[in-house]
RNA sequence: GCUGCUGUAGCUCAGUGGUAGAGCACUCCCUUGGUAAGGGAGAGGUCCAGGGUUCGAGUCCCUGCAGCAGCACCA
């Protein structure tokens, strides 16, 4: 006699075993209309799911989330009907929902190519119009194993086979065609519904492991109604328009070329910018009471094979030999990182207790072998500066020194208009030195520090650096990437290997740990993600053309070429656009160059002393004298950090 | 690194085995104008590199390099 609670917290008896299809007819036809599945004490279940006893059941409907969700496994399940029936001997493995859609990997000799997709649209339209039940079996293992064995299935085998011996084996049938599945699903392949796209094709290894096969995945989007998947089309499209590559070319701010691929050619905008975000990060180090050094670029190997990097990093690293016969042995690194000169500089001369904490900040150019297949516009590079720091301090010392970096990182992000941030734990990596009871004490020793600094993390188990745990603070790019910019690192492992000491107060020498740390991560990445997040249109204090002075008759140029002057005086980036144009070509022409402030200049002014400020892309203009223009925008040029506090005026 | 796709003027891109193209940008000329593209002319090419097929290759084939998407990698 189970007795059904709903939502509502009313209550329904029915006599015996029931399913969610008979309880939510009881409820009504709307209900019995609109329900796709539902949760049984808190477990998404099918609605043929039989209830036995008493229970608290919630239905869904294509307005919850789960639906989305749902939608997006049953279209993957579609999809691979769709393929199979079209491309006979092609194998079925795995096929997850994901953020915005789904995929599916086959295994089939020859991939598949974006000029397949109409034919399996139209192929999954016509499943969807067939509407087959979507129909659960539990089938007994071996008989599981041997059915797809026997298809020729051997990806379906092996998930099977490597399923725990508890695990229940269901299998979900639609119409003629079955697949292996956990579930839970819709009513039908109707409910998949029409919005539904598929978007590109890629390779991926069997299980995401490089040595095994590579399958063929295709990407898909799936949502509730045409309007919601329009919205999602749309915004991609928009994503694609803020793509750092692209603006980076529009504003003509860098550019990379094949002779020195993964390294970057900085134009003379692009490296205002990055200048302006150096002398931010400079001041604001010095600030925080960190010392600034400069460490060698080329190290030799011997330094490299006592930090540990020769052991676990070589193939990550630049060598670089000399051609002459008197250095043939000699053979030096490019460095990877900075961390072991500034051991150097630490053990240069016996260190007190009374120097802890000691921060140590470089702007280190370091350059790694990185994969062909990883590199990514600026965001990805061979050669690519850190804003890093190298905090020696004492073991107690670490949770304190991890709140006021937290604290650090948080106001730098914020300033450049990043208010939101995720933060993972990375703990022990397989590949790794120092011993465990190091490894425990670091780890235990940061996430103490995560409590005390109030910092809410996500475990990302198995992916610290080889020396030590870390935090990695990730900033998301336009088209939805993930990119790790800051990390904090414990470390006990390098000042052992490297023999870092301090006298302490007990006359006593001791091992310092060492914080690996970085707010940006690197200039180009972190500059990457600044240029999709605001688009390309830069606060002014970032911008790296701040104002343009734009004449409209020749007449104006003396006193357009005084204005930016002045303009220039005060500190401001000006470009000076005396071209035989137009205005409303001028105006254009800045609107798309992303100029915030454009300065126009013409007969009037030029006689007046004056300036008509436009704040592109918009249309407002104010008329100035040249020292207020001058005033409002040096004030309104200053960089958060130089910016004078507001104080409330009685 | 792996799978697939791409590589033509500074940029964005057309180009059917038979004389290398357009728009924008650039240079010059006309025009001196009042806030979202004024008009005309000109110049500009190792069709990514190397090999092959062919009477003939930007086009077809192979190899390499680089870029793009995804996977793997990411101290």
């Amino acid at each position: 006699m189970p007795a059904i609670t709903l939502p509502d917290q009313s209550v329904r008896q029915f006599d015996g075993a029931v399913t969610g299809t008979t309880v939510a007819a009881a409820i009504g036809p709307g209900l019995a209309k609109a329900a796709l599945a539902m949760q049984v004490d808190g477990q998404l279940r099918d609605l043929s799911f039989a209830i036995e006893g008493d229970a608290k059941v919630r239905f869904i409907t294509r307005k919850d989330p789960e639906a989305l969700e749902m939608i997006r496994h049953d279209a993957a399940h579609v999809l691979a009907e769709a393929v199979q029936e079209l491309f006979p001997g092609t194998q079925v493995t795995i096929g997850p929902s994901i953020e915005n859609g789904f995929y599916y990997d086959f295994a089939r000799n020859e991939p598949f190519t974006p000029e397949d997709f109409p034919k399996i649209e139209a192929k999954m339209r016509e499943i969807i119009a067939r509407n087959a039940a979507f129909v659960r079996e539990e089938w007994p293992r071996d008989q599981a194993i041997a059915f797809f064995e026997e298809k020729g299935e051997r990806y379906k085998a092996e998930l099977i086979r490597d399923l725990p011996e508890t695990e229940v084996i269901s299998i979900y049938r639609q119409g003629e065609w079955l697949d292996l599945c956990r579930g839970p699903h819709m009513r039908g392949t109707g409910d998949v519904g029409a919005a539904f796209k598929l978007m590109k094709v890629a390779g991926a290894y069997w299980r995401g492991d490089h040595r095994n096969a590579m399958l063929s995945r295709i990407y898909a989007t799936a949502w509730r109604d045409q309007k919601e998947l329009d919205a999602y089309l749309l915004q991609l499209e928009e994503a694609e328009k803020r793509d750092h590559r692209k603006i980076g070319k529009e504003m003509g701010l860098f550019h990379l070329q094949e002779e020195a691929a993964g390294s970057i050619f900085w134009h003379p905008k692009g490296w205002r910018l990055y200048t302006t975000v150096q002398d931010y990060m400079r001041r604001r180090l010095d600030a925080a009471d960190y010392q600034e050094v400069k460490t060698p670029q080329l190290v030799d190997r011997k330094l490299w094979e006592a930090s540990g990097h020769w052991e676990k990093y070589r193939e990550h690293m630049f060598i670089a030999t000399v051609d002459d016969e008197s250095e043939k042995d000699r053979m030096l690194a490019l460095k990877p990182m900075n961390c072991p000169c500034h051991v150097q500089i630490f053990n240069h001369g016996l260190r007190s207790y009374r120097e802890l904490p000691m921060r140590m900040a470089e702007f280190g150019a370091c350059h790694r072998f990185e994969p062909s297949g990883a590199l990514h516009g600026i965001m990805r590079v061979r050669a690519f500066t850190q804003d890093d720091a190298h905090i020696f301090c004492t073991e107690d010392q670490v949770p304190a020194q991890t709140a006021e970096f937290v604290a650090l990182l948080a106001a730098v992000y914020r300033d450049f208009g990043f208010n939101e941030f995720r933060v993972k734990f990375s703990d022990r990596p397989e590949k790794r030195a120092g011993s465990e009871e190091s490894w425990d004490k670091a780890e235990a020793g940061l996430k103490e520090a995560c409590r005390l600094a109030g910092v809410e993390y996500e475990l990302n188990p198995g992916e610290g650096a080889f020396y030590g745990p870390k935090l990695e603070f990730v900033l998301r790019d336009a088209i939805g990437r993930d990119w790790q910019c800051g990390t904090l690192q414990v470390d006990y492992v390098l000042p052992e290997r490297l023999d870092a000491v301090y006298v302490g107060e007990d006359g006593n020498r001791h091992r310092p740990v060492m914080l690996h740390r970085a707010i940006l991560g690197s200039f180009e990445r972190f500059l990457g993600i600044l240029i999709e997040e605001h688009a390309g249109r830069f606060p002014l204090w970032l911008a790296p053309v701040q104002v343009a002075v734009a004449t409209i008759v020749d007449e104006a140029a003396p006193f357009a070429k005084e204005v930016a002057a002045a303009f220039r005086k005060a500190g401001l980036s000006v470009e000076l656009d005396l071209r035989n144009e137009k205005i409303n070509r001028k105006v254009v022409d800045h609107i798309e160059q992303r100029v915030p402030v454009l300065a126009v200049i013409g007969r009037r002014e030029a006689e007046e002393g004056k300036v008509v400020l436009r704040r592109l892309p918009g249309r407002e203009q104010v008329t100035l004298t040249l020292a207020e223009a001058v005033a409002t925008l040096a004030a309104e040029a200053a960089a958060p950090d130089l910016k004078p506090v507001d104080v409330a005026v009685a």
